[in-house]
DNA sequence: CTGAAAGCGCTTACAG
DNA sequence: CTGAAAGCGCTTACAG
């Protein structure tokens, strides 16, 4: 046997129905249901029976040409091994699977490489796009419009687009404030992430309101911005200790970052919980093994990648959608969190 | 407008050909680059003016169909949320994409999964298939080459087949060891990863191959077996800890794995380096923030990822490979590997 | 109840 | 140098 396909002609719809002895229309229609098909029990039977024996599986080329669906849906993402999109990637496979669609995932982390998975995605490889992270301009948009792609964005808004499914970032924030308020802290500083991400921008504002809304002050000084990763956070905390006062609690935008603020803290001689209580949007297995193990807002990442499915299955391409997932989003307490030094000598 | 494509019907090739003034064929052989196309350049160039102004992109379905190549490759990983395979992907996209192929990556991470995903992917929807992880077994394997589908498993081997690509483990486990036996230690201990994985096999086989050629022992009870994860770590170490005597230093077998031998030793106040240095598998940005910081063993995973694709597109389906990638691999020395305690008395 | 036909948009061997 | 034709494997409206 020659090198190459490996193996036999593929077995069509044609080989089936001669096996059967009916129409290859008769066994299309029965796979695929079609209500308006009259068949007697027997006939269909002897369909089920050729599709099985012979193993028959349709042709994906074939039915996309002639139906205009491919069954595939794509997602976009700036980086696998943020484990953020790893969580959005289950969510959204498993919705996929569960309509019969596949999901096609790729990633691109500038806007040039973002261009060039397009061209590469070609005409026709998917029915709809979900755009996640902070690259995709108006213009690439615009182009998916025009192409007709139907798409929506994921974990993100843009100006003047309604087409966006999120988490509650600003309560995710508020909940944390109120944990560590709750602790009796109220010299609570910010260690937020890089201003072009949306979600950056939501945390730092339910950040404000909920202190704002707790009678507290966000001193400006106490608010440094990181890039989401543990570099960028070491980098931040390193800001925070370095500003005039010291507060006694510190809201991390992201979990990355936390890892990095926690070293910054070591590498300071600062100790958590005892001198700085540390609470990180984002739960992960790994925060458990952490020195000390990390306070974190556990977020429901898997049920946003679900909804996303399902929104851009499920919503025409020209209608508005603003979703916020409201999934179990909670403070997971650990040994990152205590009562502020005051209180502790009190107690 | 209503809700369904969005948008006019695409611009197909006799739009173009209409344009230009010439028969579909002709633009279809300008773009595919038909080496026996005589064209004059004047005609060249109409075509080509034809397509750029109308925005043409060929139709991925139809053209499948007709060349029953469809230019995608899928790829089956285990778990999204695993860095390694963040980089495997990462390496397989790129060299995906340097050949104009668009890569379908999928999870699975039980047997069931698996079949769903390969019937979701039915019949001509991809080239070819990488398939990482340890799930997949003998029969799956036939089924793929009696669908005609070229198939390479990537990180991972499997008795009597003869088509993967792999890293060189063993010598990362050497590498690992001649550090540590570089710093003074002789009473090394290995934590291993989950029996299944083909991989832990390897670094295992690599630890005792490397501990006999350095006249040492690998002692039974000083070899525990993680799964890979922080947890498992955890319990892993605790185990090393609770042997008769103790180990001055342990090899890990991925990095996961040494976030939780990190903290099974703080938890039994064993100080790392001083008592117990710590070396593991796998390199990752996070490893620099750890407490200690983490001594790695760099691993070319996106290499690997990068050959994968290449093989499977370049090799026939009916011939053997079986090749160990080479990219660079080395030591990343940090702060959990110092001199064993005697030594440290006597500088 | 079942079959025959058209056509989705390409590519390619062949005709001129 | 360029065009006409066949056909990839489906689905679906229609005919009987």
């Amino acid at each position: 046997m020659t090198a190459g396909t490996g193996g036999a002609r593929r077995t069509t719809l044609a080989d089936v129905a001669t096996r059967a002895g009916v129409d290859r229309s008769v066994i299309s229609r029965v796979l695929s249901g079609d209500p308006r098909l009259l068949i007697r029990e027997e006939t269909r039977q002897r369909v089920l029976d050729a599709v099985r024996d012979l193993g028959y599986r349709p042709n994906v080329a074939a039915r996309t040409l002639r139906t205009r669906r491919t069954g595939t849906l794509g997602l976009l993402i700036p980086d696998y091994a943020n484990p953020v999109y790893a969580e959005i990637i289950k969510g959204a496979e498993a919705a996929a699977a569960e309509r019969d669609c596949v999901l096609l995932t790729g990633s691109a982390n500038a806007a040039t490489e973002l261009n060039s998975y397009l061209d590469l995605l070609g005409q026709g490889r998917v029915d709809g796009l979900l755009l996640a992270g902070e690259l995709t301009s108006r213009a690439v948009l615009d182009g998916l419009t025009a192409d007709g792609l139907p798409w929506l964005l994921v974990n993100r808004t843009l100006r003047g687009e309604a087409r966006h499914v999120v988490l509650d970032d600003e309560r995710a924030a508020a909940l944390a404030v109120e944990h560590l308020v709750g602790l009796g802290h109220t010299e609570i500083a910010h260690l937020a992430g890089p201003n072009g991400a949306d979600t950056a921008r939501r945390r730092n504002r339910g950040y404000r309101a909920a202190m704002r809304a707790h009678g507290l002050t966000a001193r400006l000084d106490w608010t440094t911005r990181g890039d989401y990763t543990a570099d960028g956070g070491y980098r931040a905390m390193l800001e925070i200790l370095d500003a005039r006062g010291r507060p006694t609690a510190v809201f991390v935008a992201n979990l990355a970052s936390a890892i990095g603020a926690l070293h910054a803290l070591r590498s300071r001689g600062v100790a958590a919980p005892a001198q700085m209580s540390v609470i990180a949007v984002h739960d992960l297995p790994l925060a458990e093994h952490l020195s000390p193990a990390l306070t974190t807002v556990r977020m429901p990442l898997r049920e946003l990648g679900r909804r996303g499915v399902e929104l851009l299955a499920e919503v025409g391409p020209e209608e508005a959608v603003r979703e916020v997932v409201t999934g179990p989003m909670q403070v997971v307490p650990r040994e990152s969190t205590a009562p502020p030094p005051d209180l502790q000598e009190r107690m």
